[in-house]
DNA sequence: TCAGTATGGGTAG
DNA sequence: TACCCCTACTGAT
């Protein structure tokens, strides 16, 4: 379920378990064997998520990158540590810990040189600590005539934010998803912007996405809403609004499906 | 038990 | 625009 706060969260709990130890890597299914073994035996000195892209840091200009893209899952283990799969790409251990990577769109070998072509190409990352993450964030969408809810999806406009967040963050900031980008107040940018992080920041913690307030339900925290009830848009459509009653519709932008309410998110 | 779909995005054409 | 990665989940059978 790779958003950004899955990726934060894998970045979190693999410098966790591997941090300061000297780690086995091996590609059981032998696609990435060379970069495993020049990792193999090296010390994991840390981990840096930024967006939806992991890095582990191997001591002088020796870092993996991995991005999970649609499939990819890094399955960690710490109580049994049960054999590698022969689909596993890279397979991680210490002698309490292993951690299985199957599926990934990028599990590559990078300098450090690369994470900043990387990580320049990316807008703000609402999970990381940065004064000025709001203000480029409005920049961003300053300069795209694009929809919004298109601008959302672009890595480069803000780092982490997926096809579940992006219905949900428009429809709790109350924006249509039509609005072109540019022409979004810097009001409602800086709404969305402070939405954004707020939801990530949940999901962070959570480990899942919740978006519904806990109010709304009657309950006193988001961990204890219901799978069905987690969310007000993705995957709604044909329901009611669960503020107003509207139903909410659907339609495809930018090569993915996109939810809004019709009346919460007025143009 | 199986088919269909998707929380992503790079690359080839 | 099609393909790919080849998992995880959902709904139909």
């Amino acid at each position: 379920m790779p958003e950004g706060h899955t990726i934060h969260r894998l970045a979190n709990r693999h410098r966790n378990v591997f941090g300061g130890d000297v780690v086995r890597a091996w590609s059981p299914q032998g696609r990435f064997s060379d970069g495993a073994a020049a990792i193999d035996g090296a010390v994991l000195e840390d981990t840096a998520a930024y967006g939806k892209h992991v890095f582990y840091e191997f001591g002088g200009d020796l870092l993996l990158h991995v991005h999970l893209g649609l499939i990819g899952t890094f399955r960690t283990y710490t109580d049994e540590l049960p054999a590698p799969g022969a689909s596993t790409r890279l397979a991680l251990s210490n002698e309490s810990v292993a951690a299985y990577l199957v599926g990934p769109m990028t599990c590559r070998l990078v300098t450090r040189t690369d994470v900043e072509v990387i990580v320049d190409d990316l807008g703000p990352d609402p999970l990381r600590r940065g004064a000025r993450g709001k203000t480029v964030f409005r920049e961003n969408l300053a300069k795209r005539r694009i929809p919004i809810g298109a601008a959302l999806l672009e890595q480069r406009v803000v780092a982490g934010i997926g096809n579940v967040y992006r219905s949900e963050m428009l429809f709790k900031a109350g924006i249509h998803p039509d609005v072109p980008a540019n022409a979004i107040a810097s009001d409602d940018a800086d709404l969305l912007w402070d939405v954004i992080v707020a939801e990530l920041r949940h999901g962070l913690r959570l480990g899942r996405i919740v978006t519904v307030e806990p109010a709304e339900l009657g309950v006193r925290s988001r961990a204890r809403i219901d799978r069905g009830d987690r969310l007000y848009a993705y995957q709604r459509d044909g329901l009611p609004c669960r503020r107003c009653g509207t139903e909410i519709r659907v339609k495809e932008m930018a090569g993915r499906s996109i939810w809004w309410c019709p009346s919460d998110q007025a143009r």
